[in-house]
DNA sequence: AGCCTTTGACCAGCG
DNA sequence: TCGCTGGTCAAAGGC
């Protein structure tokens, strides 16, 4: 193959100079110094503001609307109180130069998030449109176990004081959590056992271990990565436009398993997006198994920029300014063309909150999430944003189906997805606990 | 020696 | 057809 490619072309093509393309305003503002990132949930706000040009509703008016629509469906549709309690703190804030920041009525009392994030960045951010519309993505199983551990960890410390939540953030593997259709309500729940009681045995372990991990990571290693559990080799990586950071590729290095990743990076090197391809067919492999460089997974981990950096950053910033949703950097402006921003025709439907809650009660099969989320965002006064986990599933059931509750709140066309049905990105908000969520992003394919 | 990252090149898809 | 981009390969070198 070498050969052949020898023999015919020759001339290589121009990398692209980073030239700062037309980024979205968005960028601009995150990097503008104002200290404080974006929250993930403003990012939801504005969002919804995209997605409805032309009414004024509410951020819960929408989120009701989306909630009935066919696309979204719930299987065991309820929405328990507990997501009413969580304060949406932002008063709109959005960002400069998106496309239309109508203001929307956030006294409702949906989230709390920090300020400065809009919805709208987040489905315009450079990643979140950079999937592919015809590969057919999907965490594995395992991985998404060993997430939704190290994420459980994660919640662990969002009761204990600040420091220590810190550290255990920094040990938490970057890659964030996302409900992963693969994931049977059982298996989910084995692993997130109530957060008020007895520990996660699964939670301790990983934090026990990325405890010694820290030691030799925080200090030099940063450009390590995060622990998922299996072992992967990078294998290529391309710059992306108007982004300083490369997109790296990352296989799986057990042997014909077809798993593989993408890693992207914020301006300002944290990852961003990291995104799974395939289904892992092995088991995971035991840590004195996995290949040296360790506990991160990542067996040669010595020069890995995209999830060390997010280590530093996260051992260098403050808390709060952890909040940031750096998901939500480093967009090209061609990829947040790339996709449109319909009406939610879904959306259309009324459903008010009260009326799932009460569905919610007759529901008992519903899980009730009182522990950590596993998905991409989580939201709380406490919230460190990890990197955006997309997950390709075949279809949104995949993901609704899962036990779980699963609010869809927003949805854009993905220009080129040839899926007849669900021909956009969706977006989800797991409901859980009383003052968490997550943020699942969901693109559809076939 | 083995496994990794780096890096340039190739290929396909798309507009 | 051309240029751009995403994804991948594989040689080279490092640890």
């Amino acid at each position: 193959m070498a050969e052949k490619r020898t023999r015919s072309k020759l001339s290589a093509p121009t990398r692209p100079s980073i030239t700062l393309p037309p980024k979205p305003a968005m960028d601009g503002l995150f990097s503008s110094g104002l200290g404080l990132s974006p929250g993930p949930m403003t990012l939801v706000s504005s969002f919804f503001s995209d997605l409805d040009s032309t009414e004024n509703r509410s951020f819960s008016q929408l989120l009701a609307s989306a909630m009935t629509s066919p696309g979204a469906r719930l299987p065991h549709a309820s929405m328990d109180g507990s997501f009413m309690e969580v304060g949406f703190k932002d008063g709109g804030e959005k960002s400069p130069g998106f496309k239309q920041n109508r203001p929307l009525n956030f006294d409702s009392p949906l989230f709390t998030a920090p300020t400065g994030l809009t919805p709208s960045g987040l489905l315009n951010s450079p990643s979140f449109f950079c999937l592919s519309p015809q590969s057919p993505f999907g965490i594995s199983h395992r991985q998404a176990l060993a997430q939704v551990t190290a994420q459980a960890a994660l919640a662990q410390s969002q009761v204990h004081p600040q420091t220590e939540y810190q550290a255990l953030t920094v040990s938490a593997p970057s890659e964030s959590l996302i409900r992963h259709p693969s994931f049977t309500p059982e298996e989910t729940s084995q692993l997130m056992p109530p957060l008020a009681s007895e520990p996660q045995s699964s939670a301790i372990e990983y934090s026990e271990a990325s405890q010694s991990d820290r030691k030799n990571q925080l200090p030099m290693a940063v450009d390590k990565p995060a622990e998922d559990g299996y072992n992967w080799r990078k294998y290529g990586q391309k710059p992306i436009k108007g982004c300083e950071y490369p997109r790296s590729y990352y296989k799986c290095t057990y042997l014909n398993c077809p798993v593989k990743k993408k890693v992207e990076r914020s301006a300002d090197g944290q990852i961003t997006e990291i995104i799974y391809k395939g289904a892992h067919n092995h088991e995971k492999p035991q840590p004195n198994k996995q290949a040296k460089g360790g506990s991160d997974g990542n067996a040669n981990s010595q020069a890995n920029p995209e999830f060390g950096s997010q280590v530093a950053a996260l051992n260098s910033n403050k808390l709060s300014e952890t909040m940031s949703s750096h998901s939500i950097l480093g967009k090209t402006s061609e990829s947040t063309q790339a996709a449109e921003l319909p009406g939610s025709s879904d959306s259309e439907e009324g459903c008010d909150e009260e009326s799932r809650e009460e569905r919610d009660d007759d529901e008992p099969n519903l899980k009730r999430r009182n522990t950590a989320p596993e998905a991409a965002v989580v939201l709380s006064h406490k919230t460190v944003t990890e990197p955006k986990i997309i997950v390709q599933t075949r279809s949104e059931v995949d993901l609704l189906d899962d036990g779980y509750r699963w609010r869809k709140y927003g949805q854009k066309v993905v220009k080129g997805n040839p899926h007849p049905r669900y021909n956009g990105l969706s977006i989800y908000m797991f409901i859980y606990g009383s003052n968490n969520g997550v943020l699942a992003i969901v693109q559809s394919f076939e």
